[in-house]
This record gives structure tokens, sequence and C-alpha cells, in this order.
DNA sequence: TGAAACCTTCACATCAGTGTGAAGGCAAGT
DNA sequence: ACTTGCCTTCACACTGATGTGAAGGTTTCA
């Protein structure tokens, strides 16, 4: 799939899925006339990078995690590939993202809370 | 309490502090000579929005979510200050909350399993 | 009174993510 | 062959969040 494709199935603009790949977070093919040639899987990973991004992760840190979120099962396994630095990164990115999930839901509960205690049925006309 | 001791004890910078007042999410009084003057209860409140902002909210969105999060059961506990639009605006907000909610514990999970497969004790040396 | 530490506003700079357009090569249909 | 639509790289610009510094007034304390 070229990128144009890419671009129709995941609603992301050209320019980003370009801007992706020189942040290191997309690693298409070539094809022979220099065109970009993607796989089936990049869609998905392409949905989870805007996913993490949207959700305040910088590219830097996607790029980081992105190769232990993918090929599960795979190259990565090889506890060899995992220096103790790269251990310590992932489990102080993990505490950062748990930070993030504990203050999203306690404000969503919020939200929540006050929707409900100021209409406890349904929207009135 | 002034601007500097706001910063002390949240760990922002006093130009996010004025930064924050810009955009309409902290309004302090003033005192005779123009200073800064924050309530107690300005702390928690800049805590939280510096973990909205982390999680991938704009200071727009926040502006408008965080009346309804403080004060509960105050002001904004009167029906007639929620409009349809902003109800609606609130479950959308809500909704986009959520996905990064579910987002975010996706990978948490992923990265947990991933260190788990890898290293199921301890951290080697 | 003078120094140190605070405060004020104003403004320019940076960084990441994103928009947009130019200039040109490639591919497919009529 | 020509048009249409895709692709390439390059580059300038914007926005939101943040850093930083200038120029000047205030408070505090020795």
């Amino acid at each position: 799939m070229r990128i144009g494709e890419l671009s129709r199935r995941t609603g992301v603009p050209t320019r980003m899925l370009r801007y992706y790949e020189e942040q290191g977070l997309l690693r298409p093919e070539r094809a022979a006339n220099g065109y970009r040639s993607y796989g089936d899987g990049a869609v998905p990973c392409v949905r989870q990078i805007r996913g993490l991004l949207d959700s305040g992760l910088t590219t830097e840190i996607i790029r980081v995690i992105l190769p232990f979120l993918s090929d599960p099962g795979e190259i990565h396994l090889h506890p060899e590939c995992l220096t103790q630095e790269t251990a310590a990164l992932l489990r102080g990115e993990i505490d950062r993202i748990q930070s993030r999930i504990d203050c999203l839901a306690r404000n969503r509960d919020a939200l929540r809370a006050y929707l409900d205690t100021v209409q406890p049925g349904t929207l009135r006309p």
C-alpha cells in the first residue's frame, strides 16, 4: 500500500505519515521508483501512534516504546535486547502512563457525577 | 499567597502560572499593589491543570471543564447553568477522555506484559 | 539607606505537532 | 500523447506550551 491509501484508511494526512517516518515511528519499504510501501500492519500502527500522541506522549517516547508494543513475541522477546537502562526507562514510562490514567479517570468520574447530579435522566429540551 | 510561593509549592514556573491565568484557568485576586494573591485551593487546582495538560487536553478544554471539576456542589449545581450545548460538550469530552484511558491502559498492559515475559523476577545485574 | 528578593508587564525565542504549497517525477486511462 | 492523480523532496508558517530576559516597581531586612 502506498502513502495515499494509508492516509485514506487512517484519516491521517500524508504530511503526518512522512513526519512520523522522519521521527522514526514508521519504516516503510521503498518501491523501485522511491514510493513508500506500507504493509497492512501500518494501519493499526498509525492508529496506535495517533492515540498515544493524543494522550500526551511525545514522538520521542513513542519511538522508544513502540518496538515493545508491536511484534509481540518477536525479536524483542530476546532478553539480550533489553538493557538495564531500557528496562528502567520502560518502568518509568509505565508509571507516567499510570499517572495519566489516574488523572483522566478521576476527572472523567467527576464530570460523570456532575452530569448525573444535574440531569439524572436524559436531556431535557 | 503570592505567585512565588505558589510556584514553590507546585513546582510550576511563575511564567506558567501567569500563562494559565491569561488562558482563563486561574483567577487570582490582586493586592493593592497589583501583586497576584492566591488562595490555598490554588495548589491542588494547579496540579489538576498540569495533570490534564500532560494527558493531552488543551487549555481551551480545561477552561471549559474546570468549573465542573472544582466547586463540587456549588454554583454550578444549579441546572440552569448547564445548557444543552454544554452538556453535549461535556459528554463528548468524557468520551474523548475515555478513549485516552483505553489507549493508555492497553499500552501500559502491553509494556507490563513485555517486561514480565522478559524479566519475570527482578532485574538482573 | 541600601541590598536582596520579590513582584509587575512586555517581548522575543524555542519546540513539537501540523498545515500548506511549490516544483517536479511517475502511472494509469482515454 | 495527454491529462489526471498519485508520488517525491523541500520549505515556509502557524499554534500551543514553555523558556528567558529586560526594565522597572515593591517589600523586607540589616
